[in-house]
Order: C-alpha cells, then sequence, then structure tokens
DNA sequence: TCATAACGTGACGATTCGTCATATTTTGCA
DNA sequence: TGCAAAATATGACGAATCGTCACGTTATGA
C-alpha cells in the first residue's frame, strides 16, 4: 500500500531470499561451506546487508531451523489427516519424523545442534523464542492426537501423568532414537534393526504401557505401518 | 623401563594434561573461551606441541567428550551395585544420567554437539571410533541389567526385539529427554514436571510396556527412587 | 530541487584455526 | 665424553571467517 508498507514487503521478500540461499548451499555444499560472505555473493548483496537482517550466524541458521519445524509441522498435518485411530496416527507422526530426518539429514543435523546451549546462547532472543513457539505448534499436533485419543476412550491418561508430558515424551523418544542412529559408527557391533523398525516397535511398546487401546496384541499394526508408509510417500 | 617406554608415558601424561586443562576452560569459562592458543598458553606448552596430540579443534573436544563417557561407566557401575531388582537398577542408571547432565552442564553439551555430522566429520576417525567404543561400555552395562532380568525371568523379550534394541531404545529415551528439557525456553507454555520426575515415571510406563516385572502396580517404585537418590548422592 | 533520513556497501580489524621452517633437545655410537 | 643424526618443541605465519562501521548511494517529502 503505502510506501512504509512496500519497504517492509521488500525487507521480508529479501530475508526470504537469504534464507532460501542458506539452505541451498546447506544441501549442496554442507554446512563447512555455509558462509556470510557466501550468502552475501550469491545473493549480490553485501554482507552488511545481511547483518542487518541476522544478528550473527547462529541467527540466520536458527531461521533455518524455524523453517524445518514449520516444514516438519506440515508433514505432521498430513500424517495426521490419514484415516484410521488414534495410535496410528501417533505412528504417522513418528514416521514422518524418521522419513524427514532421511530426507534431510544436513538440517537434521543442524536441529541438534540447535538444541545446544552454545548455539542457543549466540542467536538472537527474539528468534530463540520463535523457535520455541515453533516448538509448540509441533507439540500441540501431539497433543490434539492425544486429546482425540483421549475423548474417544481409547486412552486413559496414567495416573499423575499430563497430556503435556505424555507429548514430550513422545517426542523426545523419537528425536532421541533418530539422533543417536544417525551418529551411531558404521563400526559399531551393535546388532540394530533400521531405525524406522525400531520406531515402529518401540512405539507399540510405549503406548502399550500408556494401556493407549487398541493394544498391539489387538490390533495389526504392521498393515497400519504399510498403509503409512504409502500415505507419506504420496505427500513427498 | 627403556627409553622409548619412558617418551611414551611423558606423551600420555601430557596428553592428559592437555585434556585436564582444557576441561578446566571448558567448566570454568564455558566453550566459548576454549580455543587452542588458551590450553597452549595454560600449559606453557607451544600450540604446535597441542597439535601432536589432536589433530584439530574437534579431536580434542572429543577426547572430552570420550572422558565424559567413562566417568558416566562410572557413575553407572555404581548405580548398578544398588541392592535391589533389575528394574530398580535400570531406574538407577538413569538417573545417574540425569544428574550427569546437571552437575556438568557444559560436557553434557557437548556430548550433545558429538552426536552431530559436523562435529564427527572433522575429528579423527580414530578418536570417533574411540567413542564408539566408550559408547559400547555404556550400553554394555545396560546389556547386562538386561541379561539378568531375563536370566531370574523378570523380563521375557517381546517378540522380535532383540537386547540390543531393547537398551539403544532405554538410552535414546533418556538422551531425548534430557537434551529436550535442557534446551527448552523458560518461556515455554508447557506444564511440565521436572525432567527427573518425567523419567521416573516415563521409564516405569515404558517398561511396563515391555512387561518387566514387578510392573509398576506390584512395586513401590516411589520408595526405590528415594534410596536410588541417596546411593548417587554418596557417590558424587 | 534539495535537505534529510533510510539504506547498502565492502574494506577493515579481530579472532582463531592449523602449518611448517627453524630451534632445541635427546639419543645412540665412536 | 663428544658429536652427528633423529626426534621433538616452538611460535611466527597464512588463511578463513566473523562482525563492524564510516562512507557513499538512494529514496522521501516538503
Amino acid at each position: 500500500m503505502n510506501t512504509l508498507s512496500r519497504r517492509q514487503r521488500d525487507f521480508l521478500q529479501r530475508e526470504q531470499l537469504f534464507l532460501d540461499t542458506a539452505r541451498q548451499i546447506l544441501r549442496n555444499d554442507g554446512i563447512a561451506h555455509l558462509t556470510m560472505d557466501r550468502i552475501a555473493e550469491l545473493t549480490e548483496y553485501a554482507k552488511g546487508t545481511v547483518y542487518k537482517h541476522f544478528t550473527c550466524k547462529e541467527d540466520i541458521l536458527c531461521a533455518l531451523c524455524l523453517e524445518c519445524l514449520q516444514h516438519m509441522a506440515d508433514l505432521f498435518r498430513h500424517a495426521s489427516s490419514l484415516p484410521g485411530n488414534s495410535r496410528e496416527h501417533v505412528m504417522a507422526v513418528g514416521t514422518a519424523y524418521q522419513m524427514f530426518t532421511l530426507r534431510f539429514p544436513e538440517e537434521f543435523d543442524l536441529l541438534i545442534a540447535s538444541r545446544t546451549n552454545k548455539f542457543r546462547q549466540k542467536a538472537a532472543p527474539k528468534r530463540v523464542e520463535d523457535m520455541g513457539n515453533a516448538d509448540q505448534v509441533v507439540h500441540n499436533q501431539l497433543r490434539a492426537i492425544v486429546g482425540r485419543a483421549i475423548a474417544d476412550d481409547a486412552l486413559v491418561l496414567p495416573p499423575h501423568i499430563g497430556v503435556d508430558e505424555l507429548c514430550f515424551s513422545l517426542w523426545a523418544f523419537s528425536f532421541g532414537m533418530l539422533v543417536l542412529d544417525q551418529a551411531k559408527d558404521m563400526t559399531t557391533e551393535l546388532q540394530l534393526p533400521p531405525v524406522q523398525q525400531m520406531l515402529f516397535s518401540q512405539f507399540n511398546l510405549l503406548l502399550d504401557g500408556y494401556g493407549w487401546k487398541p493394544l498391539s496384541s489387538e490390533f495389526d499394526y504392521l498393515q497400519s505401518f504399510q498403509r503409512i508408509l504409502r500415505h507419506m510417500d504420496v505427500q513427498s
């Protein structure tokens, strides 16, 4: 509309350009080649201009993580749209998470680093706060699934366990497995199944522990899993 | 004995000096102040000498992580010495892990970063391999507990689940919770209990899911928890 | 048209990494 | 013991990258 808003639009558009370029460098050349100078060079702006948008390198990395979380939220929304019971939805979200880490390993690496204090202390507080909100969005998707499960009596919360705690645990369990799996070296002696299969089995066992119905003994979740894979592949 | 071995001893001793100094900087001043020059300065050696021991910065950080894992293995050994049933031992190890992250937050931060590809690709392959072995040692402690549980019929492996997978899951679950907990910002709206309490509850639910006896409904694990806290405090 | 404000620039200082030619010490042997 | 050769230690140096800022350029609106 007026001049001010045009400027603001230009500004936002340029910020997006910087982010897209940064992501492209990250994916094509790896994080080692992701420098402020290179972003400036590829976008044909000066480095000082990049610093008008981001307070420091960690800040732009943080912004990249933010977009990853938003992307994941979209994937999870799609996973939740699968017809089926609430446990299948949890499984679908877990599978979507795993597929994300597989498809975008550099970004997942960044997401791991972003849980580090070293990282969060450098980025702008505002940006870290945004990431907290993005976390919240993802968390809410889990909460919605849990809420539905409670509503249709598939799940009765175990004593002294809140909904948030339950969602947090599901999130933490997936995160932990995916991180440790991608970091385990080829040389490990451990005989482990593929992480996708472990997520499947362990989720079933944990959800059985919650008493979340139908229990794995009462339902063919292997068939669900096949269905989920097909459902998520369409999305890709 | 002979000259060669004296040199080797000196070499190892100096390496330890570098590591101790690095850890001291890490704890006192934070990772931002942990530079190769500073290590050289404090130990009164030249930087080139430090590089005789470590190929790069990540390599010395990796070595620090290695010592952390060894320290944790010791803590876990102590945790496993608690008189009690096998589930109590699992809980004791989880609690020891949590206490470690609380007491040595900077080191835990480093442990998180060390699961990153960026990190592992830079460190010397030999050192990364060592870390894999240290992981293995920790893993074996869990395996011992699980093995005992199976031996005395407290646990029957769920179908298609191996011992390694079960240990990996316990490890991943704890790791995930501790990482996400320490990274959650003060501003989060989530109403979560302290992570110590979540570890307790969620472990109980997961182990119930495994059918690991005595189930949480058959045993007063809260009392165990108090006992564990006392047991681990003595160690500190 | 011009004064002022907003914006863009890239040279620069600072930090830190990792190297390597040289200096020093140790070793083994005459 | 003395000395040549090998092993080791050193720190000045080059390279990479970060983040800044004084200055030049463009846009605004009276």
